[in-house]
DNA sequence: CCGCTCATGTAACTGGTTACATGATTTA
DNA sequence: TAAATCATGTAACCAGTTACATGAGCGG
């Protein structure tokens, strides 16, 4: 009864966008914006495979003509594992502040020389600045489009959280340039 | 010559921090705020084992009195690892917004009743509270004790991710309010 | 002397990655 | 008709978790 973060991203997109194939659940998560899921075929099937044989969805040959097909709908067991899964007593994890590649990065950048320490925050800034734009438009768009409450505060978080990795390196940035004007 | 996340993280901590012993180690990941090292033994030994094999390192016995102890200390061949593993080139995945698992479980609200939403809401907005204030002090403290640019820059970021999560709660909630006033 | 912390490890398990494989269908 | 995509899977590998084990030193 203990779903994996996977296993239970797998089986809530099967439950809130509709009975769909393994296949659609693999496109949504390569498509995602954040690169944690990968959405690859060795990871989504057993997961499929584990949930099918943990009774929490149930598969129906749907094939279109010669070509297989399964489809996945969500069993009432599914639902309830998914609302523990949605407990914050069973997930204390989704309370501690999410660790960021970048972030950890910086704590090892004094073993680099001053300009090698440049180049890198310049290049941070570039990239995440990107980022935020590209999600800046993916919030707009969701906000014009009409997308329900939780998509537009998922995408609102994503702004907000990659604007905060900009102001990390651009206050360093800014710092690193004042303390080089002083001397 | 490629470093999974632990690996290198072990490493850049011997290097920083000095040369010191595996447990050392342990116990910085243990007490990092963010949730993502656990810093069990199942997990640091092994890296430590293979940045030995790789000779990213270096062990020297350093036993005080009958209490075997080894004291790790980088070589310069790990040095040029930390080093790749800072080229942003090489690590992309520290372009891309984290994950958080309290967003990704947003997408999956809708599937609560609304007083279990509710629920679920005031949960989060009361520890991701707690959560940045954690992180506050923690940056106050360091600011304070005049720690290095690169630690209080951490401690920036942590906590502007902190401020994010607070804030994609907070809007959320009021977002439903006003829906609701309306209804 | 009992229990905690220091300090080291090991073994079984698990879940995700990479890469491969198959065959149907669509599109250029 | 060749290439891309749909749709399914499998197998080897690897790293991290959990839990166990050992033994020295230290504080109450």
């Amino acid at each position: 009864m203990k779903l994996s973060e996977l296993e239970a991203v797998v089986l809530g997109l099967i439950a809130v966008d509709g009975p769909c194939t393994a296949y659609a659940v693999r496109l949504v998560l390569k498509k995602s914006l954040s690169g944690t899921w990968s959405g690859s075929a060795g990871a989504v099937y057993p997961a499929v495979e584990r949930l099918l044989i943990g009774k929490y969805i149930t598969a129906t040959a749907a094939s279109t003509g010669l070509r297989r097909s399964k489809k996945l709908a969500l069993s009432s067991l599914g639902l309830k594992a998914l609302k523990q899964w949605l407990n914050p007593h069973v997930s204390p994890l989704a309370a501690t502040v999410p660790s960021d590649p970048l972030r950890t990065r910086l704590r090892f950048l004094s073993l680099l020389t001053k300009s090698e320490q440049k180049e890198f925050l310049d290049d941070a800034m570039a990239k995440t600045r990107l980022e935020r734009d590209k999600i800046e438009l993916d919030f707009q768009q969701r906000t014009d489009g009409g997308d329900n409450d939780f998509a537009v505060a998922m995408a609102y978080g994503a702004l907000k959280m990659a604007e905060a990795r900009v102001d990390m390196i651009s206050r360093l940035i800014d710092l690193r340039n004042s303390r080089d004007a002083k001397a």
